[in-house]
DNA sequence: CTGAAAGCGCTTACAG
DNA sequence: CTGAAAGCGCTTACAG
């Protein structure tokens, strides 16, 4: 077990000083070939690798990100992470990830023991409880240490940084004027409790494209689910209750459970009942019948939040002071149709 | 924007030595209580935290924990990293996770890249290409370096280390002998190519289980799948060939596509065909049937592998050199009857 | 009780 | 061309 060889052991080895051990490793032209070569091939031979930690420490950057995100095993997350992995990877960068499990108290803890020089900057997605809270105290610390924060998916308006979403909004009123042309009169809306800022806007969404097209809103065909874990006799009631002609679901969790809850009921989807979900994740594919959902590119977020956030940490670097210009990234969203809908046709008719 | 504030600056400010404030800041007795709680009002308010980095450096270990896996998106192994997350957080460690995407090269790149000095330690599951080729240089080099490595679910024998996983081939033998006592005749096992360790395993305890209830083995009815990804017309084929009446598979992907398969070619899962699949997990749940599966705890499995890595990780401050004793975990596994089979009873008979 | 010094492993401006 | 020194931010054994 021989443990990592550092410079000062390779000088001491070759009898010559730290800096040129040093300066010969990274080519440095003020040392003369035959030292440099030397130096080199002890290296080679006993497998040096500049420690990593030392160089963060010099270099006042780590070269590595944080995700905080509220769970890892919602597909979506997953793949946002697998997006951001790749892109942080191109450029150098490795990956932390810490999960808040949806906990305000976690989500802080975690910031706070990173942002300790652990990390160069953070890329997440609010905590339920952060969002019900509303209180960001933690988040705007950080950025006004100077340490770049990207949020994505679960954002808020409070905080001033980059971003990357969806046009929740306007993806949910797509759907469901689709729903309401393709002669759909009853269209029921399964949603999460209005502080969460996506099924806020997924719900907004759907309001309006029943407004905007004449449709009264009828309360009673919106379900509103505060514990997901225990869901399914709530949609079960719903749906049996309320014996909608389609379904628009904020997720496709909700649009499975519908689904299933639709067929115990006995109608049959989609020739009874339509359902619509939102995130295009493994449930919609492998669903019987599979869901037409509204896709929600992960791996494209993640990317598109990485390569932000890497673009204002090297820019960092270059002017030092850059003024805030903060964006907000808006990735495009589509219908994928599968076979819990009746054929949807496009347009208005 | 303020930077983070460091002891020098404190001591600067407060006129005394960085030495005194680091010491009253560590609460020292050495220090006059005078000074201490002076320095630590100052260091409270201007809200100092110790720079993770240069203490790392100090203590020469990180805190954190690496994890190298395949792929984040399925969902075995994001269980996994939850589990494991977990553990580490209630111990203090952070963890920085790495997609091997189920290539060799990056295997390698991820652990050079880590082993110098970012990491205490490795909690990985092999690529497929990795296990493909047979290749280990880079994790034995880890390991000689004296970096403890837990490997779980895609492991070698030809490394010696901790390991947690499950008993693939007994967890295989005793779901298809269930079967067989069940009256099945005709049992199918869809699987992957052999290198993969535990499709190796699982086919291994498909065959002894045949063997061991007196079934011929018939060739027909073993289908390796190699591209996961096209998978779905070798399932269709395969069935609509061979008409099984029951199909026991290596994953949860491969047993939703058969039952789709199934249905595809007019059969009735279960009352034609019974499907168990492996892994208990999101699609295993909300397919339609539900599918009856073979459990797989991936929290259990990385809250143990964790739990393995970080003992080694204290046991190495206290005995320099421990004898190397290395274990292997083995979770158990067990049977979710879902809707995909029809009834099966326990026992022989 | 306080502080200067050495050290973790590295880089780089500066002397020689 | 080579090396001593300072520094990244911290801790701690040792002097005073």
């Amino acid at each position: 077990m021989k443990r990592k060889i550092t410079l000062k052991q390779i000088a001491k080895e070759l009898d010559v000083s730290i800096s040129t051990v040093s300066k010969s490793l990274r080519d440095s032209p003020e040392i003369s070939e035959d030292t440099r070569l030397k130096v080199q091939a002890f290296a080679k031979l006993y497998n040096y690798k500049p420690n990593n930690i030392a160089l963060s420490l010099k270099n006042r950057k780590t070269k590595t990100i944080a995700i905080i995100i509220p769970e890892i095993v919602h597909h979506f997350f997953a793949t946002v992470i697998s997006g951001i992995e790749q892109v942080a990877g191109e450029n150098g960068y490795n990956v932390i990830i810490c999960l808040s499990d949806e906990s305000f108290d976690k989500e802080v803890i975690n910031m706070e023991m990173l942002a300790n020089g652990s990390i160069d900057g953070f890329i997440m997605s609010l905590s339920k409880e952060t969002q019900s809270k509303g209180d960001f105290h933690h988040i705007i610390e950080v950025i006004n240490q100077g340490m770049p924060v990207v949020m994505f998916d679960r954002v808020t308006n409070d905080i001033l940084c980059d971003k990357v979403i969806i046009d929740d909004n306007r993806a949910a009123f797509d759907s469901v004027e689709r729903l309401i042309n393709n002669g759909f009169k009853k269209i029921a809306m399964i949603t999460t409790v209005d502080y969460v800022s996506v099924g806020k806007l997924r719900t907004e969404g759907y309001l309006r494209a029943l407004r905007a097209n004449d449709v009264a809103v009828d309360e009673n065909l919106i379900l509103r689910i505060e514990d997901i874990d225990n869901c399914a006799e709530d949609i079960e009631r719903f749906i049996a209750a309320n014996k909608p002609d389609a379904v628009f679901a904020v997720n496709e969790l909700f649009a499975v459970t519908a689904i299933k809850a639709a067929k115990k009921a006995g109608f049959d989807v989609p020739s009874d009942i339509s359902v619509i979900g939102f995130t295009d994740g493994i449930i919609s594919k492998y669903s019987s019948p599979s869901i037409t959902t509204v896709s929600q590119d992960g791996i494209e977020m993640g990317g598109k939040a990485a390569k932000m956030l890497i673009q204002r940490l090297e820019m960092e670097d270059a002017e030092e002071e850059q003024e805030e210009h903060y964006r907000t990234e808006v990735i495009e969203t589509h219908l994928v149709e599968r076979e819990s809908t009746t054929s949807l046709k496009k347009g208005n008719f």
